[in-house]
Parts: C-alpha cells; structure tokens; sequence
DNA sequence: TTCCGACAGTGGGGTCGCAAT
DNA sequence: ATTGCGACCCCACTATCGGAA
C-alpha cells in the first residue's frame, strides 16, 4: 500500500522512491567549501547555521537523534524527541542543525554549554533554549526520498510535518546568490549554503552543495611558536598577538595554512629572532613555547572572536612586509 | 590522463565529565 | 578542591592515493 503522496508523484520520480529501512546510523549529505559566489536558477540558497548537525529518525514509538560521528544525542536534546514523537507522521528521517540563539544570531558557544549535557532532565533543566532547523527528508513512511531531487524533498519535509517550536523549517531562497552572501555576511550569518535543486541526496561530501562563508582576516604579530609533533617539521603553531597601546594582546595561535616549506622558511626566520623573554603582556598557557623579537607579521584569516579573545578557526595566510608589528591592532568586534 | 573525494595527520578554540592529584 | 585529560563539538589545511570522469 502506497501512501498518497507517492501516488501524486510523476511516473519518473516515482520510480525513484524505494521501500527502504530506517537509516541505521548518519551518513550526512556534507557541502564544499567554495570561494566564489555565484546565482543560477537552478540552486537554492540557505543560511549556513553555527550549530550541530543532527540527523533524526523517527520510527513509530521510537526517536533518536545522530550527532556526526554517529553518537545518540537523545539525552542532550530531550525536547527535540518530543517533539517528534508528537507529529502525526510515524516514520521518518530528516536531517537539520541544531542551535542555540544570542539574541538574534545563533551562537555556537551558547550551544556549547547544552550540547556537553547528557542527562535527559539536566538538559530540560537548562536555560539554554535549542532550536532544530530542518532542511532535508531522507525517508518518508518507511520510503527512502533520497534520490528525489532537492525540491521535491524539500516539499515532502514541508508536508511531513508540523512545524512548532522547537521544530523550524530552515527558509531558502531561490535566487540572487551573490546579493544573498552579501547579506549574509552583513548581518552577521556564519555564511551561506547553496544547495542544486535538482541534486539527489548524497551520503557523502559533494559539490551539489556548497557552502560559502563569511571570513574575517587581520595582520596579527606572532610573538613566538611552539614545538612540533610527530612528523610535524619546523614548528607547530605560531603564537599570535595584536597592541593595545603599547601591550602586545595574546590572541592564540594558528597552525594550519602552512605547507612544508613555508613551515621550514618561517622557523629559519624565527630562529634569528628567538628570545628568552615573553613579548607578550599576557600569559601564554602554552606547553613546549619560544619566544621571538615581535617583528613578523603575518594574515591570518579566521570566523571570529572567541568570548576568551582568541581566534576561532585561524588559518595562516601568508608573511606581511608593509606592515609595521606596532601598527597591528584588533579590528572591529 | 586528469581530477575529485576520502583518509590520515597536523594544527586551532571551547565545553563537560571524571579520574588523578 | 583543584587539575589534567579525553571525548566530544565546531573546524582549516596539506599530502597522498585510488577510482571516477
């Protein structure tokens, strides 16, 4: 017995619906990191959300929840089971992200503090409010919807169930790719997925999404690196720092971005520089660290501030010559 | 033949729980 | 009571390899 809407599928799209089990664990459709923006009437547009990917099955009685790595996260996010328990529909897979909001953005670190938890009634106990934005059907009554294309899955999710907090659509846009990142990155978005309408959904990485994000980059100071490991050569991180005044601001370090020349040129430089004593105002909390004469200064890009004042998700862009290390100071927020 | 995706290995910030101190 | 460490999240990037295009 086919359900209904099976039957209101055309000949062609029907064929490719197939009785299927429940997925057994999460094996997540992932986006390629792209840097240029583009529009086409046949991608879609979402926002890309700071939070944790979570595919969640429903299957009768019985919901769970799948972080990435397979893990059950049923106890971290009990009201999330219960609101899928509650929908009408008895079975299906859906794939979304979980978020915690600070005041209108999502905010990773927020979700941070809920997403450890893994008591069932320490979490509902929990100020930390989680929102699960969905965007993506992979099984339908006991059908697996995958290789249906995105729109037409996108529309099942849409029909399959109620969306009440803490349920949310996660809302696309059809068009104006460019002027859409642009946004994005204006009101503070971690970035901008674009996903191809007509894609099936694949259980892998794939270039039929795409994810865009906003990036911040400065010239930081790097006042000293610390040791390699394994078969690391040169050095491992560089530590970074930027003036306030006439105080060179610890603000973490960066170890990728480097290839194993840069690695070697950039130590040989340093070791003319080295030093016994800390350039910087801060203690470094650091193992295994020498310090160097503050005169390089290298971009570094990176996806923002951390509350503790260090770079999150830095990488190492390259050596700056027209720049003076006293001139180097913390831009924007 | 070329290119792409997966994997391993290096590196980052941050949080929590639990064992060791 | 405090500290350290591993296990999770979020990652970026390089180097390598085998199979798809």
């Amino acid at each position: 017995m086919e359900p209904a809407w099976v039957k209101k599928l055309d000949g062609d799209l029907r064929k490719r619906v197939q009785r299927a089990d429940m997925p057994a664990g999460s094996d997540l459709m992932k986006a390629t990191l792209t840097h240029e923006p583009f529009a086409d009437p046949d991608w879609l547009y979402e926002r890309k959300l700071d939070g944790e990917r979570i595919l969640a099955i429903k299957d009768r009685d019985r919901v769970r929840l799948l972080t990435r790595n397979d893990k059950d996260a049923g106890d971290t996010y009990p009201e999330l089971i219960d609101a899928l328990g509650q929908q009408q529909t008895e079975r299906f897979a859906v794939d979304g992200e979980v978020v915690a909001f600070e005041g209108s953005l999502t905010s990773f670190s927020r979700l941070q503090q809920r997403m450890q938890v893994n008591d069932a009634e320490q979490a509902r106990a929990s100020r930390i409010a989680v929102f699960f934005y969905l965007f993506d059907i992979l099984n339908l009554d006991g059908f697996a919807v995958t290789a249906l294309p995105l729109r037409q899955r996108k529309q099942l999710l849409r029909e399959a169930l109620q969306f009440e907090d803490p349920l949310r659509l996660l809302p696309h846009r059809n068009r104006d790719g460019k002027a859409l990142l642009r946004e994005a990155c204006e009101k503070g978005w971690e970035g901008l997925i674009a996903k191809d309408a007509n894609a099936r959904y694949q259980h892998t990485r794939s270039r039929k999404w795409l994810k865009f994000k906003c990036t911040r980059g400065q010239e930081m100071v790097i006042g000293g690196f610390t040791d390699p490991k394994g078969s690391r050569e040169g050095f491992g991180a560089l530590l970074l720092g930027y003036y306030e005044g006439e105080r060179l601001r610890y603000a973490g370090k960066v170890g990728t971005g480097f290839d194993d020349r840069m690695l070697q040129d950039l130590r040989e430089r340093m070791n003319a520089l080295r030093r016994e004593e800390s350039p910087f105002a801060d203690e470094v909390p650091e193992e295994g660290i020498h310090f160097i004469d503050p005169e390089l200064v290298g971009e570094v890009g990176f996806t923002e501030w951390t509350r503790d004042g260090r770079l999150r998700h830095p990488r190492f862009l390259g050596l700056r010559r027209d720049k003076k290390p006293q001139d180097v100071v913390r831009e924007d927020t």
